[in-house]
DNA sequence: CTGAAAGCGCTTACAG
DNA sequence: CTGAAAGCGCTTACAG
């Protein structure tokens, strides 16, 4: 059986109260004797007490757990970041229920509803943006929420993101610098704002340096099936602009795509082109070295998010939905490792 | 406010209990009256109930949650694994808690007790396999536990790994049939059984091709700093055996760390080497063609560790600490790719 | 210095 | 057909 704070008590013939305010440590502020102090903790020992953190739970309101939703687990920025929350987490005495969206809308709003359910004091949340009918019921009961990303311009949350336009024209302008003229962009889901701003980054770079943003040159992958939708996009360009010297990916997993589609067209992409991607991982260096990159600040995501859900979760019942409530949005630029 | 059942109830000016009944979709069962179970149902909707899951657990003593244990989430071939069991959890209504050990000892005893405490129904683990206090404490309380990737050999638990010996002798061998006779062996922390398995299938398929298991083709990299451990494990291999003419990758990471090695020493691996490695990730078909692979079978991992986990949180009380409990252990095989 | 009691929000025998 | 009551395992004013 396992042991319960009556156990200890009926052993020692002590309340449940005196035994409670010895094991969670506020013996001495209460002003029990010493003596009995060591009874109880050696009692609880004796019977290897463990606490039921749910009945403090229910007690006290506070979980002190977080919930972590993402599109996807696996993916290795997301798992990056998921990470790096983890460990802030716990620095911070929270531990973490995790689920993935898989990008589907409706399965975030399940997430969410069971978080709250489950009672976790605070969600960190990388949107689909397909449905956002729960997010917007989180706003509206002012529940600890940080979005990261994406984000949602219509609606009052902390946020989260990267310099997306920035650190896309920086990459996209290195091109230029080194000499690329006909730079194309491979990207994906071109609703969401992230890719959104890296297409505008990239069109910004080429207008700049006076180079038109040529249709024949952008290509555009759905999620769904990417692993053909990248050949097909890659053929075209190559179809329609054979004078293409540049290549800007928008995402890791577009980049590692068309290193297979290089690799099968028997195309060195190592000569003679101008490289740019954002986001590491670490094949990269090794496949194509001097690929330009823009690092995913992960932990600094995963940190920020961490400290921004506290401060909610300690104001909470404070400001609680006044309208007037703070919302920190952060945009952190992204490391960027030029390698030609 | 949070509404609750007591909110309905006065609302309606019912007991708690009918409320309750009805809710939980018991009312026909209980022989609840149409009229009342749909003033209670619309009443809760209007009021925007949500069941409290932390005030069922604490009754039902079910909290319909299971811990996760891994030794690092942002490792590619654990969060697969996560993908797969929050997927299959989920499919049975199970959520689920998420924790890295980050191959810590004491950190995973941490993480143990804190699941214990917040009371998870049960509890999947990757062991570190460096301190195990905490495990044992599980398997005396015959609490619903099962362990993947390597395992105990003393402790009974449930237990899931792959054929780490049969899948290295196959692909070692398949190297030889290539040609290879010098094959030299990548590996690391060789105190884990995973890894001396590997290794022992290495041994073995070296042994029956009638080639002697050389020393010096031998390379050992520690977890911990792998990146320069690698480089100089290679190093030491091609100093003292010249014509290595194979390479046997145990990890993954292991061997895309050696991808940098080569391009940094501008060898061609692609070129007169029989290669071969446990667990694929995509890059690697582009770095290495012909690289032959041993496929995780991170789905049937991930989904036969849920069904055996749940298996033993139905029969929990039931045989609970009886001797005889039945103790699964699976040894999935990997699926062989052979490229070259 | 210690304890009796109420309460967190549910579920579930038991009673009528 | 519906309800009063006890209990899950804690915490915490309040009292002495």
């Amino acid at each position: 059986m396992k042991t319960s704070l009556k156990d200890i008590a009926e052993e020692l013939r002590l309340s449940k109260t005196t035994v409670s305010w010895v094991l969670s440590g506020r013996g001495n502020e209460r002003g029990i004797s010493q003596a009995t102090q060591d009874r109880v903790k050696q009692c609880a020992r004796r019977m290897n007490y463990q606490p039921n953190l749910l009945a403090r739970s229910l007690n006290t309101g506070v979980s002190s757990t977080i919930g972590l939703i993402l599109p996807s687990i696996s993916d290795s920025f997301y798992s990056q970041v998921a990470r790096e929350v983890e460990m802030e987490a716990e620095r911070h005495g929270y531990s973490l229920m995790i689920c993935s969206s898989e990008s589907e809308g409706e399965r975030e709003n399940r997430m969410i509803r069971m978080f709250r359910a489950k009672q976790v004091d605070g969600i960190i949340l990388a949107p689909t943006k397909i449905s956002k009918t729960e997010i917007r019921q989180l706003v509206d009961d002012a529940f600890p929420l940080v979005v990261f990303d994406r984000y949602f311009s219509e609606l009052k949350t902390h946020y989260i993101i990267i310099d997306n336009e920035q650190s896309s024209y920086r990459l996209v302008s290195h091109l230029i610098e080194r000499g690329a003229r006909r730079i194309a962009i491979v990207t994906t889901n071109p609703h969401l704002t992230t890719m959104d701003q890296r297409r505008a980054g990239y069109a910004r770079a080429l207008t700049e340096a006076g180079l038109p943003v040529d249709p024949d040159l952008y290509g555009e992958a759905a999620f769904v099936g990417y692993e053909e939708n990248v050949f097909r996009a890659l053929d075209r360009i190559f179809a329609k602009a054979p004078d293409v010297d540049g290549f800007f990916f928008t995402t890791h997993i577009l980049a590692l795509e068309a290193f297979r589609y290089f690799h099968g067209r028997r195309i060195d992409i190592n000569d003679g082109y101008g490289l740019a991607c954002i986001h590491e991982v670490p094949a990269m260096s090794v496949l194509a070295p001097a690929m330009n990159v823009a690092r995913m600040p992960v932990g600094e995501i995963g940190r920020n998010a961490v400290r921004m859900l506290l401060g909610d979760i300690r104001n909470r019942g404070g400001l609680s939905r006044s309208a007037d409530r703070e919302f920190e949005s952060l945009v952190l630029p992204c490391e960027l490792c030029f390698r030609d």
